[in-house]
DNA sequence: CCTCCACCGGAAAGCCGGGTCA
DNA sequence: TGACCCGGCTTTCCGGTGGAGG
């Protein structure tokens, strides 16, 4: 038997893992029968070739938005082809997607165009979208997931697409947004606010019964028969209930769980194995979130982890900079501004690695207050993958004497 | 109550590597 | 080939600021 082939069938654990993946869109959906009447019902008018109102969806992630647009608009496209009406969704992640010109582009590619990935005026890729679009009588409706992220870098996009329909004369498009940023409108214009969320939809976070409910029907798919402990789904929903009722969080515990049980050959998924999920899914997010840093951000966290390692558990802005163009020069690396350093210190803040917070120390200045969230030991570990950071081990002992004299100056 | 520190963070502009087009 | 466009990263410039100390 080919060593694939036995790995595979050899599965105690699973029968179909795929089912745990939040790519899965399920054939029901559990807890959401209202907001998908509703989107259906905002949607419907599309079928006789009438312009659905936009649609703003809000809710955190993991409360099934996006699984729940993909579910209505398959059902959608599948009556629109069964009526022969010309209705089509077309599904943006802005995560993905994030500029005017990749929205356009990528609509008008999807509508048969060959638009090049960059090179060509805006306007012009506008021009070319809307010949696109109205080349026959049709429907579409724009998914756009993830909005705040392209509303970041300008509302011209939305404000573009909202206006389209006056400009076409066979087509009809509509715009869906999907955000989890609650407060994200106040980044728009008031116009595009007013056009945008004729209809609004909000996704409440699952609590602990309803996560319950959806990790039962997707074990049913996943697992063989009797192989999960009894309180293991318990288990699993209370801990992504807590987490504000994630149910994404929630499939990838589960998930996890199985795995680890399964690598343990392991006969049951136990409540141990959960444990351990947890723990591996938190120190592989982190690990990854590092490891993908660009150069200059990994230099500056490990002089923040210096900074930590010699007594320092907070630290400023000024302080984590000195040391940082100290470690530039050693290597040989290009010293970016404080400015720049400011934003790379904003990004680490992001991730959850470190923690900053402005504060004033009156006299002194106002200054970030930094200290390092997540295990250092992990975090070294994880930077001195990096060829290029390897050398700054030799001048570690260095650098911490120099900061217990308190000089902080260059060298 | 005012000052003044040591930065914050917005705006704008420059550079670079990707690309198109005629 | 040169003119031009785009996006990401970075620098430059600069107005703004909470609160300890005078």
């Amino acid at each position: 038997m080919n060593i694939f082939e036995r790995i595979v069938s050899s599965s105690r654990i699973f029968k179909n893992r795929d089912v745990l993946r939040h790519t899965y869109t399920p054939d029901r959906l559990p807890h959401r029968d209202e907001q998908i009447d509703t989107l259906a019902t905002i949607l419907a008018p599309a079928l006789k070739y009438e312009t659905p109102s936009n649609i703003l969806i809000y809710g955190k992630t993991g409360t099934g938005k996006t699984a729940t647009v993909r579910f209505v608009s398959r059902q959608l496209e599948y009556v629109s082809s069964k009526l022969d009406v010309r209705c089509t969704v077309h599904y943006i992640n802005c995560e993905l997607i994030d500029t005017q010109y990749r929205v356009f582009a990528s609509i008008a590619n999807a509508l048969g165009k060959n638009i090049p990935m960059t090179g060509l005026p805006t306007d012009y890729v506008y021009c070319e979208m809307k010949k696109a679009l109205d080349s026959e009588k049709r429907v579409v409706i724009v998914v756009l997931d993830e909005i705040d992220k392209l509303v970041k870098k300008g509302d011209e996009a939305l404000y573009n697409l909202t206006r389209i329909n006056s400009e076409l004369e066979n087509a009809k498009v509509s715009v869906i947004g999907i955000s989890n940023d609650l407060k994200f409108k106040s980044y728009l214009d008031p116009r595009v606010i007013s056009s945008l969320s004729e209809e609004e939809i909000v996704f409440p976070p699952y609590n602990a019964e309803q996560l319950k409910d959806i990790l039962e029907q997707r074990a049913k798919l996943a697992f063989h028969e009797g192989v999960l402990d009894e309180d293991v789904i318990p288990f699993c929903s209370a801990l992504a209930a807590q987490e504000h009722g994630d149910a994404r969080k929630a499939l990838d515990l589960l998930r996890v769980s199985g795995e680890i049980a399964e690598r343990e050959n392991s006969e049951r998924v136990t409540r141990e194995h959960v444990k351990k999920a947890v723990r591996k899914i938190e120190s592989d997010q982190v690990s990854e979130a590092v490891r993908t840093l660009p150069t200059q951000s990994k230099v500056l966290l490990f002089g923040m982890i210096i900074l930590t390692e010699s007594g320092y558990a907070k630290f400023t802005t000024g302080e984590a900079y000195s040391i940082y163009r100290n470690l530039c020069r050693r290597i040989g690396l290009d010293v970016l501004t404080q400015r720049r350093v400011s934003d790379l210190i904003s990004e680490l803040d992001m991730l959850g690695i470190i923690n900053s917070i402005v504060i004033s120390k009156g006299r002194y200045g106002r200054t970030r207050e930094i200290k390092v969230e997540m295990p250092i030991e992990d975090l070294k570990k994880v930077l001195l993958e990096d060829y290029r950071l390897e050398n700054l081990l030799k001048y570690e002992k260095d650098l911490k004497s120099l900061i217990s004299l308190d000089t902080f100056g260059d060298v």
